[in-house]
DNA sequence: GTCAACCAGTTCTATATAGGACTTGGATTT
DNA sequence: AAATCCAAGTCCTATATAGAACTGGTTGAC
């Protein structure tokens, strides 16, 4: 057999092919949430693949939270992912059920050269820089500082700040088509420095809880770096494991 | 049909019971870590099943990080599972690397009745209480209280010390055939009473993480509940998400 | 002795097929 | 009008089979 050109794909398994082929479409918004796709059946005559293999690329999304699968009735696209699993962190103390989003004032959005540490992570130094505040229960509690290559969010910095809603990962969704797949959580103690007291509302010295995020798309390509701090005495994390 | 006795089963499907049957194996010790399990057509012949079926249950135990395959070659225990996944928090700040585990000490064992929040998330007041005291670098950094069902661990208390390794779930495992496959942290910050600190040696008031886990077997079953604290300053926990 | 070729055994991918379990919506009966 | 039945469509379980990809050991040629 002749390699032909195009052979960025090196022939991975047909399964592995339709997974990536049905995020991208998800991406693209193809459907919306709680909308069915396409059956095993129909995925698997259109893509002249058995019903197995097709299965086996859906589960695998199923696996990963993107999907959700009703027997007996289709497979649909499963939005709500994103409070729940990837904004479980500070859960607030105080006000412990209402399981509201906190809401977020943006300070900043301003294209940057990242320091040294989030170059390193993001492969680039060409990043969009967004400085947020968010609040709950009508005081702020958490301080972040997010960085994002400009590459992949060309002119983010430029949409109109009523437009940004409350949640990030959303937006980078329907405007950029970047889905945030996992993330890597890293939670320490700290103090407050003079800028972060006044955002927070506390006094320099004070001990905060500082998380950092790294953020991953579906094939692990990193897409976002950011910092969060807040008063210590109002964190609370949660986190499964295995 | 007739209900016949031991309906507990209510049938199952065939690939959940192997995947069962096998983690109870596992857990018997029937095979030592790094070691091969039967092959996927003998575990098919054995059980009169199809291979199809032996992949699905094997591939579930390889997702719930129990086992490990390697092409060509075979399906093997994978023991270092412990240290990497249930014991990753109190990635000590200073000493980076080492990774080494920290050692424990004992401080008490007694069969109590189990405070009321505690007997709520394990179901049962009677429980076995555990007190520990982990150091790292010469230095005490963690102060543990561990609460586990009188019923599941009969005559822990009764252990002699030096047959306790500074892991407990290895423990669980090969004295009462007690698996942990999850675990829920929620991590938060506080301050020092007085008992604490004397054991951590610092002054009460001061800043502490606080762990609270709550650890379930493959069936969801809650094995234990603990709480444990650390000094603030020395305390890093990461935690992967998605 | 060294190295290549081979081989048996293993996991991995992929297909085809059959029937069970469940959902949904329309037709039929009451 | 309401309850029931039915049928098509969906996902779920399970089997059988074929060949590819890979591993580890044995054999054979040199």
């Amino acid at each position: 057999m002749v390699e032909t050109a195009s052979m960025i794909d090196t022939r991975l398994p047909a399964y592995l092919r339709l997974r990536d082929e049905l995020a991208a479409r998800i991406a693209a918004g193809e459907w919306r949430a709680d909308e069915a796709l396409p059956s095993d059946n129909r995925l698997a005559r259109e893509g002249s693949l058995s019903v197995g293999t097709v299965r086996k690329a859906v589960q695998m999304l199923v696996d990963e939270g993107l999907l959700e699968r009703r027997q007996g009735s289709g497979t649909y696209l499963r939005k709500p992912a994103f409070n729940a699993t990837l904004f479980r962190f500070f859960q607030m103390r105080d006000a412990g059920s209402g399981q509201s989003i906190p809401t977020s004032r943006l300070l900043s959005r301003t294209r940057v050269k990242a320091p040294e540490a989030v170059a390193k992570v993001l492969g680039t130094d060409d990043v969009i820089r967004i400085e947020r505040l968010r609040d709950f229960a009508d005081r702020p509690f958490l301080s972040e500082e997010i960085y994002i290559p400009a590459s992949l969010f060309a002119g983010f910095e430029t949409i109109p700040d009523n437009e940004v809603g409350p949640l990030l990962y959303p937006v980078y969704l329907d405007r950029f088509d970047v889905f945030v797949a996992s993330a890597d959580d890293e939670v320490s103690f700290g103090t407050a420095d003079e800028t972060t007291a006044a955002r927070l509302g506390i006094k320099p010295g004070e001990a905060i809880a500082v998380i950092e995020r790294t953020a991953y798309s579906i094939k692990g390509t990193p897409l976002e770096w950011r910092i969060a701090r807040g008063p210590a005495n109002r964190f609370r994390y949660r986190s499964r494991i295995g």
